[in-house]
DNA sequence: CGGCAAACCTGCGAGC
DNA sequence: TGCTCGCAGGTTTGCC
């Protein structure tokens, strides 16, 4: 799925098109998607301005005027476009559809389906259950070398399983947690509580670093991600480690038919791609 | 309580 | 060509 770089673009595309605009359609096509979407859903948008799109961790925020809020999240193949001109006909997939009172068209398309669509309302936001458990946003202030250590005090799981726990960061994913551990020259196996002091400080700026650039790329294109705009993201040809099992690490000299180049390995079901030569 | 595997669902590429 | 298998960017559940 999309991860914070990622979504950050697709929220950066919709606020440009959508802010100050009206939706005066909505159309729920496929309602079941990871959780239903609720009840009331269609009437509780249509008619309102959007006020603001903004982005928390993974999910999408699309607050509307008078309190309601939309909270979207994209799942490993959620994609949210907008076309502007005649409304296209509707493709696979294609399971909610928003219009605007000047002619643009907003298609929610998830092929998994393990995407969500969800709606609250300004007073409840914060507390709202799939939000009030997430820990710091990695591009925020608070998010410190000190904090970080101190998430990962407690943590008797490896610091690949850590990062990817919303809980201790929120945002990161498959792909930026690699990226992250290997520019920070961190095992991935590495017991979480273990990474302290300066190494959690490390960790931090690597992890800040790499979703800067990703999301001055306009985020990775692999499968199914793509901008709001339908543009791909290309910070896939930046990557150090992700995919790349058995191609020469950046960052060694040696020859990677002698040392093996990238490691591949699974960690809580997941691939975790490393360098085992300048990760410790 | 903590950590891990499996489940959710569909598509695609590789290999036979 | 066509089948089966493994794999995929996330999150939640349930089991040990």
């Amino acid at each position: 799925m999309p991860e914070l770089p990622e979504v950050e673009t697709v929220c950066r595309g919709l606020a440009a098109r959508l802010e100050g605009r009206r939706l005066v359609r909505v159309e729920l096509r496929r309602p079941d998607l990871r959780e239903p979407i609720p009840a009331g859903f269609a009437a509780a948008v249509r008619g309102r301005r959007v006020e603001a799109i903004r982005r928390r961790a993974k999910y999408i925020l699309i607050h509307l005027d008078g309190g309601p809020v939309v909270i979207a999240h994209l799942g490993m193949s959620g994609r949210m476009v907008i076309s502007d001109g005649p409304a296209p006909p509707p493709g696979r997939h294609d399971h909610v559809v928003f219009e605007t009172d000047d002619g643009a068209t907003i298609t929610f398309n998830d092929a998994r389906r393990f995407g969500l669509l969800d709606l609250t309302c300004e007073a409840a936001l914060a507390g709202h259950p799939r939000l009030a458990g997430l820990g710091p946003e990695p591009l925020g202030a608070d998010f410190t070398g000190a904090a970080l250590a101190l998430a990962l005090r407690d943590r008797r799981t490896p610091i690949k399983a850590a990062l990817l726990d919303q809980r201790v960061v929120a945002g990161l994913g498959n792909i930026y947690v690699s990226e992250s551990l290997f520019h920070a020259g961190i095992d991935p196996a590495r017991m979480a509580a273990s990474v302290q002091g300066r190494q959690a400080s490390r960790l931090v700026a690597a992890i800040r670093r790499v979703l800067r650039a990703a999301i001055a790329a306009g985020g990775s294109s692999l499968r199914d991600y793509v901008q709001a705009n339908g543009e791909l993201g290309y910070f896939q040809h930046s990557f150090a480690v992700y995919g790349r099992t058995g191609q020469p690490c950046p960052g060694c000299t040696c020859d990677p038919t002698l040392t093996g180049g990238i490691a591949r390995l699974i960690q809580a079901n997941r691939s975790t791609f490393y360098c085992p030569h300048r990760q410790r």
